[in-house]
DNA sequence: TTAAGTGCAAATTCTTTGCATCATA
DNA sequence: TATGATGCAAAGAATTTGCACTTAA
C-alpha cells in the first residue's frame, strides 16, 4: 500500500511516531471516498482498534492534517468532515441524503472574472460547493 | 425603512407574530454587512432591548432563516455568520483577520462546464468562497 | 383571550484537553 | 529509556430546548 509509504515519510520528516492508531485512522480514511465526520471514523477504527478512544481519533485526525495528508472541511454543517484525498476538487452535497460527492472535473474558474485585479484581494485558495439532490435522490423524485 | 415593512409583510403572510426581539435582531442585522456570529448579535441586541436572552436571538434567528429573511452561513468555522443580504453573491474570507467581505460581481459559473449535463447531479445552489488576504491585511504584508 | 414567543437555565452536540500511563523510536 | 501518544473523563464552545411566564394579535 503507498499510501502507508507516504505517512512513513511525512512522519519521520516531522518527527512524529507512527503509532498503530494514526496508521489505522489514516489507513481507513483512504479507504473510503465519502467524506467521513470525525465520529465515523472513530467507529471504523473502532472495528480494528477497540480500546481506541474519541479523543485519539480527534488528535489523529488534526495531525494528519497538520502533515498535509487529509483535509477537513466545515461547510455547511456544524461538524467536519474528513478526506484523504488531497487532490483540488469540488464537492456536491445532497441535500436529501446529506451525502458529500466529489466533483473531479477541474473547476476552470477565472479568478479575475470574480475579483477584479485591482482589488487588493489575495486569493490563497477558493472552494466551490455544490448543494442539490444526487442522482441516486434525484432518480427516486421525492424531493 | 422598507425592510420592515418586508418583516411585517412576511410575518402575516406566514402567521408569525413581529415581537419586539425579532424586529430589532433583524434591524440590526440589515444595519451590518460584517456577518456578525450569533453571540454578535446578541450583544448588538442587547444594547436596545437589555432582557434580551441568547436563547432568543438563536431562536429568531432561526425564524428570520425560514422566513427568507436572511442567510445562515456556517463554512470553515464551526459556527455560523448571518447575513441580512439576500442577493446571489459570492464571499472573500481572510485568514488574517478573519472578517468575511461580499464579493457582488456575479459569479458567471458555468456549471455544465463542472457538471456534464447527464451527470445526474441536479444542483439547486452552489456557494463560491475565497479564503486568502483582505486589501488590509495584504497591505501590512506580514502574512 | 390565547397561543406564539420569551427568559432562564439545563441539556445536547461536537471538539478539545489534563493527566497518569503506555509504547514508539 | 525518553518523550510523543494514548485512554479516559472532564471541560469548552456553540447551539438547542423544556417550562413557566409574557405579550402580540
Amino acid at each position: 500500500m503507498k499510501n502507508m509509504s507516504v505517512l512513513t515519510e511525512k512522519a519521520k520528516e516531522q518527527g512524529l511516531r507512527l503509532t498503530r492508531q494514526r496508521k489505522v485512522v489514516y489507513e481507513e480514511l483512504t479507504k473510503v471516498d465519502t467524506h467521513p465526520r470525525a465520529e465515523e471514523v472513530f467507529q471504523m477504527v473502532k472495528r480494528r482498534l477497540p480500546q481506541v478512544s474519541l479523543g485519539t481519533v480527534y488528535r489523529n485526525l488534526k495531525t494528519l492534517k497538520e502533515m498535509g495528508l487529509i483535509s477537513e472541511y466545515k461547510y455547511a454543517r456544524n461538524y467536519s468532515r474528513f478526506d484523504a484525498r488531497m487532490e483540488a476538487h469540488n464537492h456536491f452535497t445532497c441535500l436529501k441524503c446529506d451525502r458529500v460527492f466529489d466533483l473531479l472535473e477541474p473547476p476552470n474558474l477565472n479568478f479575475q472574472q470574480i475579483l477584479p485585479k485591482q482589488s487588493g484581494f489575495k486569493v490563497r485558495y477558493s472552494r466551490l460547493e455544490f448543494y442539490g439532490e444526487c442522482p441516486n435522490c434525484s432518480r427516486m423524485n421525492s424531493f
